[in-house]
DNA sequence: TGTACATCAGTGAACGCGCGTTCACTGATGTAC
DNA sequence: TGTACATCAGTGAACGCGCGTTCACTGATGTAC
C-alpha cells in the first residue's frame, strides 16, 4: 500500500475537496491577505457549511501551516524543473521572479512579514533547504566568485546550515548575495514600493542580476 | 497662533492621551502583528471603554495610518539626525538596521507586506520621499561610483521620483541599490529567515554594505 | 447476490467571543459676561 | 468674583457581525459475510 493514499473512491475525494478548499483558500489570501483568512468564507464559496471543513482540516491554523507547505513546494518544485532543464543561476533567478509575480501574496506568505509566534513545523523547513540546495548548486557550478572574502572565511566556519553541501566558501557567500539581494528587489517590488516611481521593476531585477553575475574588482 | 497646539490643558491632554493610545498600540504590533490591533483592546488596557478612543481616532484604519506616519517620520529624523552629525553612507545604513532591530514590526509595517488595497495618503508618501532624499544625498557625496551602466541610462531618463535632485546618474543607481539591498538583508534577518543557521545577521549587513561601497570593476 | 454493519461526509444548532461602531447620556472643565 | 452657558472627555448599553469550534445528528457510501 502506497503512503501517497488517493486509491480508493473516497480517498480520492478527499484530496479533490482538499484541494479546493487550499484553492479558494489562495484567492482568498490574494485578495485580502492571509490574515483575512476565514473558514467560514471558504465554506460559504464552496456551498458548504463551515463545520464540514474540519473533516479535511483541524483548525484554521492547520489549513495556514498546509497553505505554507504548498508554497514552499511549489517554489522548490519550480526551482528543481528549472535546474533539471539546464537554466544557470541567471535562470533560477528569472524562474524565482515569474514564480513570485504569478502570485505575490503567496511569495510575501513565504518571505514577507512573519506571525510574531508562529513557527513553521520541521518538515517545511527541510523544504526550505531543499530550495536553498538548488540554488547553492548553481552557485557552485559557475566560476569562482573571484578572491576570497573575509565573510567567506566566516562562512567556512559557519556552513551547518548548507547540510553538507561541498560548495566551497565563496560559493556560499555568492548564495547569501543572490538571496538577499534577489529578495531585497523583488519584496520591494511586490510590496509596491516602485509604484509611482515610473521606474520599471524588471529592469531593477535584471540589473541586480546582472551585476550578481558580473566578475568583480 | 501656532498650529502646533497644544497651548490650552485640555490641547496637551489630548496630545498626552493620543500618544499613550499610539504607545499602546505599538506595543500590541510588536507582540501580535499589526493584524492584530484592535481599538477596544487598547481601551481596555488604558482602563477606559473602547468607544471613548473615537474621541482620538475616527476609525481603526485611522489609527493604524497613524501608526504608519510615526513610523515614516521616526525613520525620517532618524536618518536626518544623522546625516547631521555628519554620518556618511555606511553611518546611514547602520543607523537603518539600528533603527529596524530597535523594533522589527514597525519596520515591517512601512516596508513588509502590504495589506492588500490599502493606499497611503499623500503626506505619508512625502516623508517617503524625504527619506530617500536623504540616502540619496549620501550615495551622491560618496565617490564616483565606477563606468556608466546601462541602469544608470535608464535611469538618467526615468528620475521624477528623485524630485529634482542633482544626484548624476550613477548615484540614483547606487541609491537604488542600497535601498534594494539593504533592504534585502534587514528583512530576512527581521522576519527571522537567517535563524537556525547560526550567522550573524549583523556580518552579513556589514558585508553586503562593504561590497555596495567597494570600487567596482 | 443480498443483507448487516461500519465508516465517514456533511448539516444545523449552539456556544462564547471580540470586534468596530453608534448613540444618548453624565459630569467635569473651560469661557464669557 | 460669581454665575450661565458651551465645550468636550468618557460611559454604558446596544447593534450587527463574523469568527473558530463543539456536538449530536442524518444519510449516503463502502465493507464483510
Amino acid at each position: 500500500m502506497a503512503t501517497t493514499g488517493a486509491n480508493t473512491p473516497r480517498e480520492r475525494y478527499r484530496t479533490q475537496v482538499r484541494a479546493e478548499i487550499t484553492r479558494r483558500a489562495w484567492e482568498q489570501i490574494a485578495t485580502a491577505g492571509a490574515s483575512a483568512l476565514s473558514l467560514n468564507a471558504i465554506a460559504k464559496q464552496m456551498g458548504m457549511s463551515g463545520p464540514a471543513l474540519y473533516r479535511y482540516f483541524a483548525s484554521r491554523d492547520d489549513l495556514i501551516t498546509e497553505l505554507v507547505r504548498e508554497a514552499y513546494r511549489s517554489l522548490a518544485e519550480t526551482l528543481r524543473a528549472a535546474a533539471a532543464t539546464g537554466a544557470d543561476l541567471a535562470g533560477l533567478a528569472r524562474a524565482l521572479r515569474d514564480w513570485a509575480l504569478a502570485d505575490p501574496q503567496r511569495y510575501l506568505l513565504v518571505y514577507g512579514t512573519p506571525v510574531p509566534g508562529y513557527h513553521a513545523p520541521a518538515d517545511i523547513t527541510a523544504i526550505s533547504s531543499e530550495i536553498m540546495t538548488t540554488l547553492l548548486d548553481a552557485c557552485a557550478a559557475l566560476a569562482p566568485a573571484g578572491a576570497a572574502t573575509p565573510l567567506g572565511a566566516y562562512l567556512a566556519d559557519h556552513r551547518d546550515w548548507a547540510a553538507g553541501h561541498p560548495a566551497p566558501p565563496e560559493a556560499l557567500h555568492r548564495f547569501l548575495s543572490v538571496w538577499t539581494r534577489l529578495h531585497g528587489v523583488l519584496s520591494l517590488e511586490l510590496a509596491g514600493h516602485f509604484a509611482g516611481m515610473d521606474l520599471d521593476p524588471a529592469l531593477l531585477f535584471a540589473a541586480e542580476l546582472d551585476d550578481l553575475l558580473a566578475p568583480r574588482a
